[in-house]
RNA sequence: GCCCGGGUUGCCUAGCCUGGUAGGGCGAUGGCUUGCUAAGCCAUUGUCUAGCAAUAGACUCGUGGGUUCAAAUCCCACCCCGGGCGCCA
């Protein structure tokens, strides 16, 4: 959300920058806001007018009965003011309503770096990392490798949960919680404070986080409760200090979070519909900033670069993506993609997703700092990056790992966390023809 | 889920019964003083609006409603914390 308070000062430049999302209802909506808010604050001052002459009455009121006088004469006169007070506030409800309304509604401002572009197609590829593993057979995707070692039950899982869920099994399950521990000790040696969140949380704080669009289609409410699935570990860490004042000592803080996440995916229909890339469940290791609004640029490259390394040590091949206008979404002011290869679909995928979220959520969840207690207050920035999302890093690891006997080797950096093995492979030795 | 007790400004606390517009302490910040043991004194201390400004006004007692000329105070609903009971991996 953006601040009314830098709109009223700075109008035209914020105008200028929504204006780069080519969608003329956002300008409208924008326009719309700035009357309000001018209509908003001339009632401010005439409610305040008459609550002082309420208040001044009530006070002589007061003042006689003390001195035990008759009061009638002002209180008769005292009875005519809260009907217009009431009139005045409802129809300023009315105007606060519809600018919360909209800036909710609107985007965040655009860093200038992001390329412009119309969809994922003009997101601008800035590096790359490995080269694509050449196989001298016909890679195959994760799908046929987990079915094929016994690793990945999709139609049971559809029998008891339906589309989009899955049974992951045996040596799968332990590479799973390998690169959840192994993604654990990278963010704790880079300082990061781990954090296990609440899975599930209250509309309050997730709307602190996200457009509201982007809440009904992904979001998992708990029935006849005012809480909702945790979609990811970003949400939780954000609200982690809603509503507070940090002290600017303590800034940057650096939190890694680690949790299943839950998401609808509605809209999703016909895309990734196989196999554990696309679910409704999976689990994450994510990096989450609060930082001074003059850092964020530099923590966003430092959260690209530990994801990176992440992936440099398991030998993963990626390229890193700067996303373009049309792409960026609603909250982050700009979006690095880590896109991994892989060979089972030939194409990069995203794996990571890191953003740079400068004032939106800050705003939004009301979380300030000062460096000393009576400066005045400043929005934090906030970040969040992806630095393991599990189950899609096992189709990568799987996919880029696949030897042509069938089984995967185990990269170097996990074996330490499956108890020294190094492959896996069919239980029983390899399948036969 | 039930029964108690609580939630007051950055923190602690008074006020609630009996409605009259938040008092005190600590801390922090700024200033003054520094010839009685390093302490003392004064001011400021949340949010919003108008104004170039000094300033003025309004709001704020967990949240939202209600009663009233007037609500921290009375009424209703909900949230959170502590204790007890129940249930429980």
């Amino acid at each position: 959300m953006l601040d009314i308070k830098v709109i009223r000062e700075n109008p035209q430049a914020i105008r200028e920058n929504l204006a780069k999302r080519n969608d003329a209802r956002i300008l409208e909506m924008f326009d719309e806001l700035l009357k309000c808010d001018q209509e908003w604050r001339r009632m401010f001052t005439e409610a305040g007018r008459l609550r002082g002459s309420r208040n001044r009455v009530t006070e002589d009121i007061a003042k006689l009965k003390k001195h035990g006088l008759d009061a009638s004469q002002k209180i008769k006169e005292a009875e005519q003011i809260p009907a217009m007070i009431k009139a005045v506030e409802k129809e300023m409800d009315e105007y606060r309503k519809k600018m919360d309304d909209i800036l909710m509604r609107l985007p965040n401002i655009m860093d200038d770096t992001v390329p412009f572009g119309k969809d994922d197609a003009d997101n601008v590829v800035i590096r790359s990392w490995g080269k694509a593993a050449e196989f001298k057979f016909k890679p195959k995707d994760h799908i046929d490798l987990g079915t094929e070692l016994d690793l990945i039950d999709i139609e049971r899982a559809a029998k008891t949960s339906g589309a989009r869920f899955y049974y992951l099994k045996g040596d799968l399950v332990r590479l799973n919680y390998a690169l959840i521990r192994y993604g654990l000790d990278l963010m704790v040696k880079r300082g990061f404070t781990p954090i296990q969140p609440p899975y599930m949380l209250k509309r309050e704080v997730i709307s602190g986080a996200v457009a509201l669009s982007e809440f009904e289609d992904t979001i998992y409410k708990i029935e006849d409760e005012d809480l909702f699935l945790l979609a990811t570990a970003e949400h939780a860490l954000l609200g982690l200090h809603a509503g507070e004042i940090l002290d600017g000592k303590s800034l940057p803080l650096r939190y890694c979070g680690i949790s299943p996440c839950f998401r609808k995916e509605a809209g999703a229909h016909g895309r990734d519909t196989k196999g554990i890339f696309r679910v409704h469940q999976f689990e994450k290791v994510e990096q989450f900033v609060f930082c001074r609004p003059e850092e964020s640029p530099k923590e966003h490259e430092l959260l690209i670069q530990n994801a990176e390394e992440f992936f440099q040590s398991l030998g993963i091949p990626y390229h890193i993506v700067n996303v373009c206008t049309g792409d960026l979404g609603t909250v982050a002011a700009k979006k690095y993609d880590l896109e991994a290869w892989l060979p089972g679909q030939g194409k990069y995928r995203e794996e990571v997703s890191c953003s740079n979220c400068t004032a939106y959520q800050s705003v939004r969840s009301n979380v300030r700092f000062r460096d000393r207690p009576n400066d005045p207050t400043r929005h934090v920035h906030t970040l969040n990056s992806t630095l393991v999302a599990t189950e899609r890093t096992l189709v990568a690891i799987m996919e880029n790992f696949q030897q042509e006997d069938g089984s995967i080797r185990i990269p170097d950096v996990l074996v330490p966390y499956m108890m020294g093995q190094t492959e896996i492979r069919r239980a029983g030795g390899p399948k036969k023809g």
